[in-house]
DNA sequence: ACAGTTACGTTACTGTATAACATCCCCTGC
DNA sequence: GCAGGGGATGTTATACAGTAACGTAACTGT
């Protein structure tokens, strides 16, 4: 949606990334971390961690919240996914390769984010916090308001 | 401590100038809300609903949780609290009168939360939005760092 | 075999937030 | 006076978010 292409939502591609980036890190992407990202990108939305360990479950899996949790925890560290403060929700990282903080777009007619990595943005606000004499260390950027897709129709798509 | 004046937490200063808005709104400041947001102004320092439901409490209130979270929707509304995302908590706003989206500095050694109006950070990311056609709503912006206070003392202060 | 590490299972719990319904109170029209 | 309405609050119950603590299984290298 922003500066990154339009995120390719494919889960497969991104579990093929995930597989990539996991492998020259040395870490281990096991079967249940495979499926939760799965899971996530498949969502295509942000998704709560009871909905992610509903899925899982759904899968025949067992399961309960600090599974789901922990895999959250090493996706998070892994930078394959986000987590979205203002909803208490989580999002697959349209590229991780890239490590970053994050900035999102957050339509509020179709529910889908995109990732806004301006470093602008992220400039102009250590500058801003700086004249204040405020040393940033991590930014938490969450916009809301319309994609291009729900500019475009004016009574809002929610697929 | 941003461009604002260093936030006279003076909670009587603050409830003085909630009356004056809410008067002038045709809105009712009732007791309930007066002493929600004393409590808030009071505690100087990002508070919790279940923090501030206890308070009321031992101010001998009967009260349980949807009595906090609707006074607290009511000084959303009016302005006059902001919630902090990242934190799941309530701060008291420095300049109700002034409406304003959220911009914070929120110190990880102290715990106290700046608010950082920077119109230049909020047409940033406007601007930037709309590169990829996204037309803002709102913005959340939560900036974690050290406050010009604790950058002095190197051990952080926790008052 | 042994200890160490990593990942996962399981139970129990704390914290955050909302739904739904009942009550009280004040005001207005009759 | 007394319906009736709207605003504010009380009350109960429950959903959703996150963590602590402990147990277990599997793989590591020695
Ligand atoms: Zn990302
Ligand atoms: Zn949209
Ligand atoms: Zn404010
Ligand atoms: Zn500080």
């Amino acid at each position: 949606m922003p500066a990154e292409a339009p995120h390719d939502h494919s889960p497969s591609a991104a579990i093929a990334a995930a597989e990539q980036l996991c492998a020259t890190r040395g870490q281990n992407l096991t079967e249940l971390r495979r499926s939760v990202l799965r899971i996530i990108c498949a969502a295509e939305r942000p998704i709560g961690a009871y909905a992610i360990l509903d899925q899982l479950r759904s899968e025949g899996r067992s399961g309960a919240p600090p599974t789901v949790y922990r895999t959250l925890d090493f996706l998070l560290e892994q930078g394959l996914v986000h987590r979205l403060a203002s909803l208490n929700a989580f999002v697959a990282c349209c590229d991780p390769a890239e490590r970053h903080g994050g900035q999102f777009l957050i339509c509020e007619a179709c529910g889908r984010v995109g990732e806004l990595n301006s470093a602008r943005v992220e400039a102009t606000i250590v500058e801003e916090a700086a004249a204040v004499r405020f040393a940033v260390s991590a930014q938490t950027v969450e916009v809301l308001g319309r994609c291009a897709a729900c500019l475009r129709l004016p009574a809002g798509p929610s697929a």
